[in-house]
DNA sequence: TGTACATCAGTGAACGCGCGTTCACTGATGTAC
DNA sequence: TGTACATCAGTGAACGCGCGTTCACTGATGTAC
């Protein structure tokens, strides 16, 4: 809209023949929806999406990021293959900003998780499920974030540690306000986050993938998830009554 | 030995000549060890095998299974690419060959930290010890384990996530041995174990590249995971506690 | 025993294919005057 | 305002390369008589 009022006014001023045919094209601009006249920023910022879709696209068939060719991510979008310079130097800058738009997708369902505080433990069903059904909807996010962790492209596997570390991090300093666990030292808290958090990105595949349980009379993996966070952390509840073990190291 | 004792007698017989000719190449054989006059069915084998570690070394270096081309892997060898169909169909049947390789590593690995059992938790510290030392000797097989869990070929995929179901049957009989988890219902085993053995295949990376731990402050790969299976455990031992959890599903 | 034949792991050349990257170009969009 | 020039996303052709797979072959190993 913004941009046809743009183009309306640019070109109508003066003569009102040119001024209604210009009406007429914002009209037509606004009802195509912004399909056509796009400014050239815009139009460059939606392939470069369109080149990242096509390769999250291209990976949900089975295949991983480092199996995805140039040419094939150019066909996909429709454009030729020398343009795919005009976004990215190379396939692994690519593989980078994936990274980048995968970790934000991430982060907001990790705040939509938090409103539900992990005080008590009616809570862990609450933040499993709204956790499960944004992986659901964000499928071929989690798809990346689950096949890529470690195989593929070196570059992306190490975009992918930084980001789970930063995750582990956030959760030491939520966990270590917790007034359950303050029996806990500073080194228990990062080994329970990383626990939690590894636990988390394991379980991602049965999450995307449900049906592929091939166990019928077993639980569902969103349930099994829930059980396993319990496990961990009525584990750190009860952490202190160990403490004799031999540390030495 | 076997096979010049087998030479020696074939031929030796009747010229003493001969005899003293064959004699002293039966000896030169057990000399060099094997590297010659092996027979066709041993050679072949041979070359299996180095087919197998080829493909192995070439993914020490960083990428994935399906990124390593046939030709590659003839040419660490020293063969010919055709010669490759002697032995596998395609590349996907190489990598189902190295799972089950790789399988039974991880096999007798368990074997071995089982003569320690995890009746007292001292036992964990030994089992870890004892897990994380195979893992380094056999540095490629558990990278080939970890990076394949998810990436690359569906097959070899699929396969390995066999193998890991079959631990967690396995794990899952054991714990229901222990009194001191008779408390668990027979879903609890299964979540415990699945917890259990994910956490372990999780760990691996970082087992196997302990210097790439990124934080020098924090604790050791190894102790990470001694801690990690305590909290599990500790958990498991406490689970009764709250059962009066909402059952809905 | 020795000979004649069968087996088959590995050879070497050839093929068609999709790949990443280069280059000069086109023409719509944007800007300065 | 209109004109002349600059920018730059996308084009289309071309390149050299490594790939998987095929084929008839070679010659050492194995077997039957």
């Amino acid at each position: 809209m913004q941009l046809s009022q743009q183009l309306f006014t640019k070109y109508s001023t003066g003569c009102p023949k040119v001024a209604a045919f210009c009406y007429i094209a914002a009209q037509l601009h606004d009802y195509l929806g912004y399909m056509t006249l796009l400014i050239r920023a815009e139009k460059k910022q939606q392939t470069r999406q369109a080149l990242l879709d096509a390769a999250l696209t291209l990976m949900a068939d089975g295949q991983g990021f480092s199996a995805v060719s140039l040419r094939e991510v150019t066909r996909q979008v429709g454009i030729v293959p020398a343009a795919f310079y005009r976004h990215f130097p190379d396939m692994d800058a690519l593989g980078l900003a994936l990274v980048e738009q995968v970790s934000s997708t991430f982060r907001e369902a990790i705040r939509l998780v938090r409103r539900n505080e992990l005080e008590q433990y009616g809570a862990i069903h609450a933040s499993v499920r709204i956790f499960a059904e944004y992986v659901v909807a964000y499928r071929q996010h989690f798809l990346f974030l689950a096949r890529e962790q470690y195989g593929g492209s070196a570059a992306v596997r190490q975009a992918i540690n930084a980001m789970q570390r930063d995750f582990i991090t956030d959760l030491e300093a939520d966990l270590a306000l917790s007034p359950r666990l303050s029996h806990l030292g500073p080194e228990d808290y990062e080994v329970l986050a990383s626990l939690v958090v590894k636990t988390v990105f394991t379980t991602l595949p049965e999450l995307i993938n449900p049906h592929e349980s091939d166990q019928p009379d077993s639980r569902s993996p969103a349930h099994q998830l829930e059980d396993k966070l319990r496990f961990i952390l009525i584990g750190a509840k009860h952490w202190r009554g160990i403490k004799a073990r031999t540390d030495g190291d």
